[in-house]
DNA sequence: ATTCAAAATATTGCATGCAATAATTCATCC
DNA sequence: GGATGAATTATTGCATGCAATATTTTGAAT
């Protein structure tokens, strides 16, 4: 992808995951060329990108609308990536760990040990700008060790959807002990899982990756639907003042 | 999608899986924009399409050229294909189907089972142009029953992967009685599943689902290992003379 | 005040031009 | 003859104009 398309898929989807553009409101070639200062050209392929990764969606020839998306539709993005990071364990289970990704598993543990002690005495507040990182590269080279590339391409697309991707936990600070608790049970998870894939056991280490998601996945909800986060309800779209900014 | 955009994705990608353009071709928008008689613009956002869809690849300023599909490619994605239908055989169970799925269901497999009875006086030959569509629905209507939107949209994901869908078995003709074989036990396939989701089987329904796209995977590589289909070498890229197009 | 039609406006779909850049060809020198 | 650098060509990246279409506003008629 060319760099100016690039920085304004990027951009938009900052811009919509933080709420800038609000579920419902039109998004605008004209409006948007101007906000960002690029031409409609970039924008256009942009929404079209945006469009398929959920984020928006189509109207017939009135271009596009931010989507609402909905706690169920996490969900069920979530339980579809515990099948599929179960399916990685099963195979790299079944075809055997290299050094390399066993040493490279052992190391994110290792991490993640420290930052629960470490956690203890700090009123039980995890790190979060060091676990999630982490949490990921456990992913990652777990799904690597399966050796499918059209595996991972489908569990990038899955994890697109907004929370649902492995480092999504809300992690922001609310209910510090709640937190703590579902963050030790993830590291027992991960710990559990490399024991079963060193050990060959492609089912158990299966097992273990679904649950170790639909747990996050209910943990998302019961976080969710304590803070309200999803459910302030959509603005109205503003209008936009296009005559504006074509004088411009 | 516009009409034009999509119009051009269509004839691009069929155009690109009959052979026309041969992997490592480069995929040169002018040209393009001639053979096809639209402007660069659709042809440039059908170009993006089709490299998500991976169908092609793209050069880091100079466009995109074919990619080339291997058939360990495919067998991957069909193996992906088989997890996620286990899990909405296995969803769909455990929801329980409502009678509109049930009869669905239940039509297909009695076409399923006509087709094959009017194969055998007719030397073994199945009529392909029945089964596909049938295949298709009944993988549909299993995969809507699941009741998973996210699952639905990455089975789609998946299945776009050439050869990867669920009515995409050779069935050209070729060994005909080996492909009786494949059909008769992909019937008996689906008559299982069925009977597993009406008892709420979801574990034994997500087994039979699994291995029913296994097997049609080892099918698919038996057969094209035969027929070497996907095995042609790259013709080498004609020289397009660009200066010609312009002139017209 | 309500309805309807006509005019005005907003906005996309698409085509195309131009500048930037990469690849290729060509001419020159050793 | 082969290497080197300059000119040429091919080709994309991006901006922008124009026509087509959908929506909104306005203004008249009831």
């Amino acid at each position: 992808m060319s760099p100016q398309i690039a920085f304004t898929t990027n951009e938009l989807r900052r811009r919509i995951l933080t709420g800038e553009f609000a579920p419902g409101e039109r998004m605008v070639e004209l409006e948007l060329s101007a906000r960002l200062a690029v031409s409609r050209t970039p924008i256009r392929i942009a929404l079209g990108e945006l469009e398929k990764e959920g984020l928006l969606e189509s109207l017939p020839t009135r271009g596009f609308r931010v989507r609402l998306i909905t706690i169920d539709e996490i969900a069920n993005a979530v339980d579809v990536r515990g099948v599929l990071e179960g399916m990685a364990a099963k195979s790299a289970a079944e075809r055997g760990l290299n050094a390399a990704t066993i040493a490279e598993l052992q190391a994110c543990i290792d991490e993640g040990r420290q930052l629960l002690e470490k956690a203890q005495p700090a009123g039980y507040v995890i790190d979060a700008a060091r676990w999630v990182p982490m949490n990921a590269r456990f992913h990652n080279a777990l799904v690597a060790a399966a050796g499918n590339g059209t595996l991972a391409a489908t569990l990038a697309f899955v994890s697109k959807t907004p929370m649902a991707g492995a480092g999504a936990l809300s992690l922001n600070g609310v209910l510090p002990l709640l937190e703590y608790c579902f963050i030790q049970r993830a590291q027992s998870d991960h710990e559990d899982v490399l024991t079963a894939l060193q050990a060959g056991e492609g089912a158990r280490a299966e097992a273990l990756m679904r649950e170790h998601a639909y747990r996050s996945r209910n943990n998302k909800r019961a976080l969710m639907q304590g803070t309200q986060k999803m459910a302030q309800t959509a603005k109205p779209a503003k209008k936009t003042n296009v005559k504006a900014i074509r004088a411009a």
